[in-house]
DNA sequence: TTGCTGACTTGGC
DNA sequence: AGCCAAGCCAGCA
């Protein structure tokens, strides 16, 4: 099973209104320390034609450590996506991990 | 094959 | 709080 495969099984299982990190998807994919890896499979979503809403890929509820979006192309979709599922945003456009990130 | 690139993280200032 | 270097490893040229 290719690296990409096992990050997305793993975003599958986020449920809704929980956020994971880069850092933490790549552990859980037993890829310890592979934070970039997942950034790049889930960069490659839109090139894999798959429609993410469709394909039950929740991608936007990966963020980076710092609790902020990094500046990509469908960021400001990601930032309406998360708070549709009532995620606050803070004054400096950042998420609370402490209060709602995922744990298996 | 080697040598970059990068939706990142961590530890050390 | 921020900056920087090192580590990470799947693609791609």
């Amino acid at each position: 099973m290719a690296f990409r495969d096992e990050v997305y099984a793993l975003v599958r299982r986020i449920p809704a209104g929980c956020l994971l990190t880069y850092g933490d998807v790549a552990e859980l994919a037993g890829h310890r320390g592979a934070a970039r890896q997942v950034g790049w499979a889930l960069r490659a979503l839109p090139e894999l034609e798959i429609a993410p809403n469709e394909a039950n890929l929740p991608w936007w509820r990966v963020v980076n450590r710092s609790g902020t979006l990094a500046d990509f192309p469908s960021r400001n979709l990601q930032m309406e996506m998360l708070r549709e599922e009532r995620i606050e945003v803070d004054e400096q456009g950042r998420f609370d991990l402490q209060r709602y990130r995922w744990e298996p």
